[in-house]
DNA sequence: TTGAAAGCGCTAACAA
DNA sequence: TTGTTAGCGCTTTCAA
């Protein structure tokens, strides 16, 4: 039953041809008699062949396999953006008969990554996020090797794609003050994260003339009660959270201090997800598509590696959700 | 500076001795002379020399990649548990120069997990989760191909390791017996996984002589928030819940609902994570460690691949944490 | 349109 | 202790 160790040579002999014309049957590459082509074809779909990988692999120098860089920290690796996105990404990978490698970069330190590009042991990689000097793109440019990255980056040359987090957060910022909200507070992560920055931005052009006080890389809870502490000693009207984790950190911290929303403060947070969605009052947040974004990178990815040249940025879009947690 | 088409065929050529003896140097098989090992490691060292992994895996027949199986609705996937298992499956198989090549799996579609394996393109799989009837265990068992699950089966010559549900859930199900529950229900996921039944036989266990209700395939959340409203009805004591998951479920709907815990009815949770562990009042729960889980099943795996023949069931400590959410 | 033959870079008998 | 020689299974010139 199991009879998989059939090869090309076998296939050659059994229909008294050439390997050579097995391999471009299958391939299509060359030219071929469609009926010799269909006889191969043919005999192949009755006798289950399947090609080695690895031969095809070390004769083309390729793996068929793509590289998937995630954070190395359970917290992050377990965000709901990153499974989304991951799960796009294997369904375009899966389709053209790719696999995912994956590999974790965390605290900057890309050893994992050095060790697949080093061991040629992918065709090209997808950078799950990005940091502003950022060292995965460093190393990935150095080698040569195809790669986008899930979200922007000040370095040249790179193939990108991303939601516009910018223009959301400034909207969705510009709608909470049109709201007439006098001061905001924005509680945001690490800022080595390029779309940290970028939330930030778009918060602070959306919310001009607002009297508005930012808390950087809160993290970790302590730091988000700490940055919830002082947003409601000053008063602050409106909590906005640039991501999920931190809203329902932020959340979490609310609800322990007996604090109403909206009544007594509002909040807003730029990432929505399972870990907020279900909140009571239902939460103001964006909305954005991750599992579309790793279809996209995915696929932007594999053109590259047949050889094409992709638009270097690619935006994807958002929506905006206004809900009872701002009124 | 990027030299690295560097080939055993150079190194022999520089170096005036025969491939053999440098490939046998580098893998340290046969016998050779300290001294030309020396020159020829030295000389690798220098001049940044990295084996081709397609090439070996060729001639060996040999992927140096282990499958890492996981469900592939996000919902899941996003889990703490997956990914915390994950982090140490990658370490230990790093550490081995061994890479992960991720495959889904979603509601029993086991496609990806079979092209993989037709292609050979892993040495060994973990399966990160059992079912009843799996149909990724029959086709891993059929391939021939070395596995171990994290997660227990019934399944007769399959290589497990897994943490004591049984005793964890019967353990915590009686401590809360003899704090005087007279009544409780148990709030479960789908029942086609494995450790879902191990958990509702140690609740059932435990619970033996308390007034008990099952509420089983609760996995989204209209279902928990059933199960929630028929339990408060029947005036439950005590609502157990089978995983994290489900336990921020019904912490959700609780608060909706305006219930208090403890007071007015207690909870606890077979499993803990970062989802529930700020709750306010504090969950007890059970603590168990999946890094360390995914890590003994990856060194199981890489143990199986050298040939070895392991331990058939290898299953890990908990805790019992006891806290304010049940007095 | 087809085939012969030379690799891809490494491992593993078998000899020496 | 070291080297010679076949492969591993597929692709790809180059010829026919």
């Amino acid at each position: 039953m199991t009879t998989d160790n059939l090869t090309i040579d076998d296939i050659a002999r059994e229909l008294g041809i050439s390997k050579t014309t097995v391999s471009r049957s299958i391939s299509g590459k060359g030219r071929i008699s469609e009926k010799t082509r269909k006889r191969v074809l043919d005999f192949i779909e009755k006798n289950n062949y399947k090609p080695n990988f690895m031969a095809r692999g070390l004769a083309q120098s390729r793996t068929f396999n793509i590289g998937w860089v995630v954070p190395g920290d359970s917290e992050m690796t377990a965000l709901s953006f990153f499974q989304q996105c991951m799960l796009g990404v294997i369904d375009v990978a899966t389709q053209a008969d790719y696999d995912l490698l994956i590999t974790t970069v965390f605290d900057h330190n890309i050893n994992g990554l050095l060790r697949v590009l080093e061991n040629h042991k992918v065709d090209g990689v997808i950078l799950g996020q990005t940091l502003t000097h950022d060292p995965a793109i460093r190393a990935l440019k150095k080698s040569g090797i195809p790669f986008v990255t899930v979200g922007s980056t000040e370095e040249k040359n790179v193939v990108q794609v991303d939601h516009d987090h910018l223009s959301a957060c400034k909207e969705l910022a510009s709608i909470l003050k049109l709201k007439g909200i006098r001061s905001a507070s924005f509680i945001a992560g690490a800022e080595d994260k390029v779309v940290t920055l970028a939330r930030r931005r778009g918060f602070e052009e959306g919310m001009d003339g607002v009297n508005t006080t930012i808390y950087m890389n809160c993290d970790r809870n302590e730091e988000i009660d700490r940055a919830v502490d002082d947003a409601m000693r000053s008063k602050t009207e409106c909590i906005v959270c640039e991501d999920d984790r931190i809203c329902y950190g932020v959340l979490a911290k609310l609800k322990k201090d007996g604090v109403q929303i909206p009544s007594q403060v509002r909040v807003a947070s730029f990432y929505n997800s399972s870990l907020i969605e279900d909140n009571q009052p239902a939460i103001t947040s964006l909305w954005y598509d991750p599992k579309a974004l790793g279809a996209m990178a995915c696929r932007t990815l594999l053109s590259m590696i047949e050889g094409e040249t992709p638009v270097q940025r690619q935006k994807l879009g958002y929506e905006v959700m206004l809900k009872a947690s701002t009124l």
